[in-house]
DNA sequence: AAGGCGTGGCA
DNA sequence: TTGCCAAGCCT
């Protein structure tokens, strides 16, 4: 009975919100144009598992550089598949939470070796494969095979709490925002249906100042009659960050090498390049020995490098030295000059390059 | 199952 | 300056 109207409404509510997709869908460089969409063109898979991975919790514009390069280099999953580790995570560099690379690879070398190089087009399928969960999974079979399964990310949990007027916190509004998100999948159109109820949470149903002006589910929402959009979803209170402190060692050897390692492929900057250094501890426990990688002559730089990561703030002591040709260093190996980049490293350790870089 | 895991833009 | 936020996954 009560459950009538609101799935009455599912399919006109879809139809409204593709209406509103085809007019104002942005271009993007892992979607197929309108033209080729009426066609019945499908975007490759690839390209989408791969823009999906880069759009975890990461915006669109730092994403783009990022696609286009990576699709440059490698132009399918068996090219990515046949790429060497470093060269995947220096071409990842800067764009955060580098467990997606690392699983970035290991998916590429498991559809090419035992998918012949071809994504499977089902859920389950994909959400066996290394770094795809159950947002991913649904949005590479809704958007590059058109299967009609539900998408829910953030932006799909914002515009259902909105629709709804649901006021139950997040994480916990989680199962009634997905079957919300379920009871209004179309069977037509599901894959551009998933893209149009993102980008309505991206472009119209922001988190701040939503354009409700604009929405194209506007007369249909509870939030919006109800005055509550601007402050849902409601969402658990954050944890207060703790401040961590340690120390980086930047040598650079007379010819110009930098000394450099390659951190441990789990935990914090995973299988990154960084700078040697000690481990970084709260300010309360006993600060970390000096243990230099290398007998030198330490300087202490006046600035420290500062950073915030996902759940602490960082403030880093630079120790700086200048050593001769023919010492080994105790951890870490010197890159020559001609092969070093800094874009191949991760922000924190990029920064303190910035601080030590001889002027 | 709650916490680990980056970064840059914006108010 | 600070806090919040973005197309989540893994353990």
């Amino acid at each position: 009975m009560t459950d009538a109207a609101p799935t009455a409404r599912a399919p006109r509510l879809a139809a409204e919100l593709l209406d509103w997709y085809d007019r104002h869908a942005r271009a993007m460089p892992w979607r197929t144009g309108p033209a080729a969409r009426a066609d019945g063109v499908r975007p490759d898979p690839y390209r989408v598992w791969l823009s999906e991975i880069m759009l975890q919790q990461t915006t669109v514009a730092a994403v783009k550089p990022y696609f286009e390069a990576f699709t440059a280099r490698w132009p399918t999953v068996s090219d990515l598949a046949a790429a060497a580790d470093a060269d995947v995570m220096a071409a990842w560099a800067g764009l955060g939470y580098y467990a997606r690379a690392r699983n970035l690879l290991k998916c590429a070398r498991a559809v090419a070796e035992t998918h012949d190089g071809v994504f499977p087009d089902s859920h389950d399928a994909l959400l066996s494969l290394p770094g795809v969960g159950p947002y991913t999974a649904a949005a590479v079979s809704a958007i590059a095979f058109d299967r009609p399964e539900t998408v829910v990310d953030g932006n799909v949990e914002r515009v259902m709490a909105r629709l709804h007027d649901e006021h139950t916190p997040l994480p916990a509004a989680k199962p009634i925002l997905t079957e919300h998100a379920r009871a209004l999948t179309p069977p037509v159109r599901p894959g551009d249906y998933a893209q149009a109820v993102m980008d309505l949470g991206a472009t119209i149903c922001t988190p701040r100042n939503p354009a409700c002006g604009l929405c194209p589910w506007r007369t249909d929402c509870a939030a919006w009659a109800a005055g509550t959009a601007p402050e849902l979803p409601k969402k658990a209170p954050k944890k207060v960050k703790p401040t961590r402190h340690g120390i980086a060692y930047l040598a650079r050897r007379v010819d110009g090498a930098w000394l450099l390692e390659t951190r441990p492929e789990t935990g914090l900057l995973g299988g990154m390049l960084g700078w040697p250094g000690t481990d970084w501890v709260s300010r309360d426990a006993a600060l970390p020995d000096d243990a230099p990688p290398i007998r030198a002559e330490w300087r202490t730089l006046s600035e420290e490098a500062r950073h915030t990561f996902t759940h602490f703030h960082l403030r880093l002591t630079l120790r700086v030295a200048l050593v001769p040709m023919d010492r080994a260093p105790c951890r870490g190996e010197f890159i020559p000059a001609p092969e070093f980049r800094p874009a191949d490293l991760p922000t924190l350790m990029r920064k303190a390059f910035d601080l030590a870089r001889p002027r």
